[in-house]
DNA sequence: TCGTTATTTCAGAAATTACTGAAAATTAAG
DNA sequence: CTTAATTTTCAGTAATTTCTGAAATAACGA
């Protein structure tokens, strides 16, 4: 592994035991993504110096979030591994597994307090509170969904126009 | 606790250790935003029944993160922490946050990679990748940033006009 | 079929993270 | 200044998460 790639995974690594994906698992995709052809479990565990073991866990939790897609060589028996070549697809896959995983569920939770009827003024309040949060994380939620329809082209000129667009609305 | 709080605390305890926060530190932080007055620590601890120096800690935490804001209540020598009332605000503040620490060393580390002279094909095509990254993320913290800028209420109007604005475009 | 190569599973070990209680520090009132 | 109330710190412990090696399973070709 070049310094440079080295460099990469080992901040991903970092990064990714901030958010909710183990250190080795986030230094395994950072080398998926930058490798230039695909990858293979035994390559990833001598390079990252973890066992094969580990290696087969991680590649299953990649491919569990759709981060990763399973590319076979021909007149080779080992499992192959790449990432979407289009940083976009591989943004959009993180949100749409996220929003799965986190949100749906949260909103799903949301929807059945709001339904409960409050038995006092503290309850009557925090459904009020949950409410906002609803109806603020379901707006999101849907403009994202939307934006995902466009083409990255399209995505990337309404993001450069940014609050311009407000302008533009009077 | 009444039960509708209580189901929102668990469910934002185990959210939140998901991501980089700890399930006790997700409790509180619910706790405080549905209450309808400031809440003080052995408030805390004592409802999800945790100890007082964790709560200490915890709620270190929470200022760090901006999340709370010390409240002193007249006659009362303890510290009371409310959240802020306008849900975009917590919103705001939670991407703001992250930005800071996440998204803004990453973009640092991404930054003086590319200033590399790359050693080979390999590297030439890491740093395309990297690249890329860095375009993208670039480009959705600039329009976050921007959006911002907006009130509320024109943040909403845009995000519910979603992709819409694509065809005011043409 | 058998033998070889590749992958997965999983129980226990190692590492990390979260939590507690006791003591120290801080704060404010008298 | 003294005392009492409150908050913070921190070393040790508990809980959780991650990782490994060994064994099991699967995939394939001869």
């Amino acid at each position: 592994m070049s310094p440079l790639v080295e460099s990469f995974v080992r901040h991903f690594g970092e990064m990714g035991s901030r958010w909710g994906i183990n250190r080795t698992v986030g230094q395994m995709y950072a080398y998926i993504v930058l490798a230039d052809e695909p990858v293979n479990a035994d390559e990833l565990a001598a390079e990252l110096r973890v066992s094969r073991s580990n290696v087969s866990m991680g590649l299953k939790e990649l491919q569990s979030w759709n981060l990763v897609r399973l590319k076979h060589i021909p007149g080779d028996r080992k499992d192959y591994f790449v990432a979407p070549e289009d940083v976009w697809e591989i943004a959009s896959t993180l949100i749409n597994e996220r929003r799965k995983r986190e949100i749906d569920p949260t909103l799903t939770v949301m929807r059945e307090l709001l339904m409960d009827t409050p038995s006092s003024a503290a309850d009557r309040h925090a459904q009020n509170r949950i409410k906002e949060m609803y109806q603020l994380i379901e707006m999101l939620t849907q403009w994202s969904a939307e934006m995902q329809k466009l083409s990255p082209k399209q995505i990337s000129r309404m993001l450069k126009l940014g609050a311009g667009v407000s302008k533009l609305l009077g």
